[in-house]
DNA sequence: AGCTACTCCTGGTAGC
DNA sequence: TGCTACCAGGAGTAGC
């Protein structure tokens, strides 16, 4: 599913075909991906000029101006199966095409999107559209003592808290996973009880993931990301964990488990990450 | 604060 | 072969 990494691929490899273009004209076949109503969206966003595309978590932001001067921009989110391509209008549109932008060029650009859960929205500022947003986990402002910092502070289990994107942006199952599997944390581990050092070693583990799949543009394991070239990401093949339930660890040869924690498919060596240590006090037995 | 359950969707697949 | 039932999953929301 597209997280930071393949967000982060669609955003260099789309903006040399969209950036300085000005939108002539919109086509929205599926409503609710423009937030329900293309006049309004059309209204927003024909005649104006992309300035620049740029990615903030999940989100990709693209810059508007018209007659010179800014006006707005668009957010889009991929969620689970959205993806941008620019096409001559001759390309076949596919059945899940949701959204058609006419370039100046005469190309599209259009977002497609099986599923249906993306959105591209037209907004004054970005900050209208993205929800509470953690640091940015490969800016300075994700440093190992912060994250240290704000893990004394929360109970949660490790996996949904760094799933949330007010904690930490950009992170998604997969890559959630990868990382708590490289700083050998289970992932129902209490943030407040991590140590210093592990603390460190997951910091290192988010970093140390995430850039490598950028340079593997992302992942591809089904039919769905694909960067804007229609081409697969490669990391997928360098996966630790994620989707291997049943198959060797690649460090002890221990079988990777798949469990489920907070709704979401989560796999683990149970070897490399041994499950929390019981209940803080031992249960008083009654007698 | 933070948990669970639910919603939005549809292609793929397991099971019969 | 063909049918049905269920699953994945990002993020928002509701209820507790």
């Amino acid at each position: 599913m597209p997280e930071l990494p393949e967000v982060e691929t669609v955003a260099r490899l789309l903006a040399p075909d969209v950036v300085g273009r000005e939108i002539r004209a919109v086509r929205a076949p599926w409503k609710p991906t423009v937030g329900g109503s293309p006049a309004a969206f059309g209204k927003a966003v024909v005649g104006r000029r992309v300035t620049g595309l740029w990615r903030r978590a999940k989100y990709l932001v693209f810059d508007l101006e018209r007659a010179g001067a800014a006006d707005g921009c668009l957010v889009a989110h991929l969620r689970m199966s959205g993806r941008f391509h620019v096409e001559e209008p001759s390309a076949d549109c596919g059945p899940w095409c949701r959204l058609a932008l006419t370039l100046d060029d005469g190309r599209e650009l259009r977002f497609v999107d099986v599923r249906k859960f993306g959105r591209v929205l037209a907004a004054r500022r970005p900050e209208d559209v993205f929800g509470v947003l953690g640091p940015e986990p490969l800016s300075d402002a994700f440093a190992p003592e912060l994250l240290l910092e704000e893990l004394r502070a929360k109970r949660r289990h490790l996996k949904p808290l760094l799933l949330d994107q007010s904690f930490v942006a950009g992170l998604g199952n997969i890559y959630v996973d990868e990382s708590l599997f490289q700083a050998g944390l289970h992932p129902l581990v209490h943030a407040n009880r991590v140590s210093a050092a592990k603390a460190h070693a997951l910091h290192a583990a988010i970093q140390g993931t995430l850039r490598a799949a950028i340079e593997r543009e992302g992942s591809s394991f089904d039919t769905f990301y694909r960067t804007p070239n229609g081409q697969p990401g490669a990391y997928q093949e360098q996966f630790l964990v994620y989707g291997r339930g049943g198959e060797p660890c690649r460090r002890c040869g221990t079988k990777i488990r798949r469990l489920v924690v907070g709704q979401r498919g989560t796999h683990i060596c149970p070897r490399c990450q041994p499950p929390p240590r019981g209940p803080a006090r031992p249960v008083l037995r009654a007698r």
